[in-house]
RNA sequence: CGCGGGGUAGAGCAGCCUGGUAGCUCGUUUGGCUCAUAACCAAAAGGUCGUUGGUUCAAAUCCAACCCCCGCAACCA
């Protein structure tokens, strides 16, 4: 039995779930779900990103702890994941004792490729941040939101020396030691290493204080790379415990926005505890809203749980895992998710079931084979390569397929013509497919093919009220 | 000339590498069926494959130039 660890990236919880993070649940979920099917023991990460500045403001706008403010959120969090249904075994919060001490023993370790440097540039006391020089040119040197001209401030910063590591980490790239998908992602990451600079990883306390302490250096936060990254590493608990068993990560998770941390910042800090890099990284893609990115400013922002609501959890699973592709962004919009369930989720797998299960029962038809099931190797192929919304698709033509089978078998006439043996032939054929394409569906939607495969178990009665309920409204 | 991806039926996409009657899903129209959730099955309509030029017996596919859209470059999930 093989192990297979997969992570998701943390979010970072300054304000509500929203379809993005939901990507990436749903594709660690599957993979998760995938791998446990063909009998591979998993790990799957999920966990909290609840340090920096932005969060401490939140806190103290709102008048309360920041304590308060991000378990709060956390709890958001955690009760989205579980509505998705994520089958998620380990939860790392970020600012859990156990994290923040293993987080500062992996900064131990970094320590021979970290160094003190001066940060000079343009700092707006307002925002409390300091500004690009192209931001800086752009708004002519006066700070937009405060009106007060930018100030050339220096500060103390630790820096990691990425530098060191460019050429392995492009080796490992290119070899696909550490496999970037999709491939127009590991283009763009190989041309963005070229020109990394050594990332700075503090921020002196007179800033920031909700961070992790720098081990032996009171004056020092750890800025978010460190603390962030490392929690798929404390999640399983290293330094202290032994992890050769899970790692490296099988695949992780995440967003392209921050595809080139995990890219360059993580496999640097990896080779320098010498450990092996992740095997795969994936990167998905935006979900966009009639066709423009979901911003408040533009108010387009579609609230992940009003679309749970709607048609419940698996047409959820079934829009974002089929209909939106996997790597490239892809548009959202409630017509496209009506027309996905109805079309596809009531009338090719609802209707599918309940004409099958009605053409059971009214011929007293019972279903007393013992499947082995396995995937076909073209579910495989696609599987592996984490094109999951091709395998569903393709587990889906199955489905499909069998609606035409029952119109050319037509078991209806053999009934009525008293060619039992032939329609229990015809129906085991029948019922028999389904379940093997049900099989394939069910690191997809879990849900609903849990009940299929009980609808078919024993005594098959119709599901009085269908699988996908056209008229249901919650 | 920053790097990269893309422009194919009303919509979303495949085909391009390895030239040879332009395909899939949804939508539309018509017909069929009756096991089923006004569901299912079949057929049809609908495209000068971004533009121009070149190579070739033959170009969506190869080559060149141009136009347009998008991503990254910017602490945006």
């Amino acid at each position: 039995m093989n192990k297979v660890y997969l992570t998701t990236a943390i979010p970072y919880v300054n304000g509500e779930p929203h379809i993005g993070h939901a990507m990436d649940y749903l594709l660690a979920d599957v993979c998760a779900r995938y791998h446990r099917l063909l009998g591979d023991e998993v790990k799957l990460q999920a966990g909290t990103d609840e340090h920096g500045g932005k969060i401490w403001k939140k806190a103290e706008e709102l008048g309360i702890s920041v304590e308060q403010y991000v378990d709060d959120n956390v709890k958001k969090f955690r009760d989205f994941i579980a509505k998705l249904d994520i089958s998620y075994t380990d939860f790392v919060r970020t600012t859990d004792s156990n994290h923040e001490r293993r987080c500062q023993e992996i900064w131990r370790i970094l320590s021979d490729y970290i160094y003190k440097a001066e940060y000079e540039g343009w700092y707006c006391t307002g925002c409390e941040r300091f500004v690009t020089e192209k931001e800086y040119e752009e708004n002519h040197g006066v700070c937009p939101d405060h009106q007060k001209p930018y100030e050339k401030l220096q500060e103390e910063n630790y820096y990691f020396k990425i530098s060191d590591f460019k050429d392995r980490i492009r080796m490992a790239i290119e070899s696909g030691e550490m496999l970037i998908l999709p491939e127009f992602r590991k283009k763009e990451i190989l041309r963005l290493l070229e020109d990394t600079p050594d990332v700075s990883i503090s921020r002196p306390t007179s800033q920031l204080v909700w961070g992790v302490k720098v081990p032996d250096d009171d004056s020092q936060v750890m800025y978010v790379w460190i603390d962030a990254l490392s929690n798929y590493l404390t999640a399983l608990g290293y330094p202290e415990e032994d992890i050769t068993d899970w790692w490296p990560p099988v695949a992780q998770f995440v967003g392209k926005d921050i595809l080139r941390f995990h890219a360059i910042i993580w496999p640097a800090m990896l080779i320098v505890l010498g450990l092996p890099l992740p095997k795969t990284m994936v990167s998905h893609g935006m979900v966009l809203a009639d066709g423009q990115k979901m911003s408040k400013s533009i108010g387009n922002v579609v609230n992940p749980v009003d679309v749970l609501d709607r048609h419940g959890l698996d047409a959820f699973r079934y829009y974002f895992l089929r209909h939106v592709d996997t790597f490239a962004d892809s548009d959202f919009t409630w017509e496209k998710f009506e027309d996905a369930y109805n079309n596809e989720l009531a009338n090719d797998l609802g209707n599918l079931v309940q004409r099958l299960a009605t053409l059971a029962a009214k011929n007293n038809f019972k279903f007393e084979e013992k499947l082995d099931f396995e995937f076909d190797n073209e579910y495989n192929d696609l599987m592996t390569k984490y094109e999951f919304a091709k395998a569903f698709d393709y587990a889906w033509n199955k489905i499909q397929e069998l609606n035409r089978r029952i119109d050319e078998e037509k078991p209806w006439s053999l009934a009525k013509n008293g060619e039992t043996e032939k329609l229990n032939e015809c129906l085991s054929g029948l019922i028999r497919d389904l379940l093997r394409a049900n099989y394939a569906l069910s690191p997809f939607i879990p849900g609903a093919t849990e009940k299929i495969f009980e609808i078919f178990s024993g005594e098959i009665t119709p599901p009085e009220v269908p699988l996908f309920p056209k008229d249901f409204v919650a």
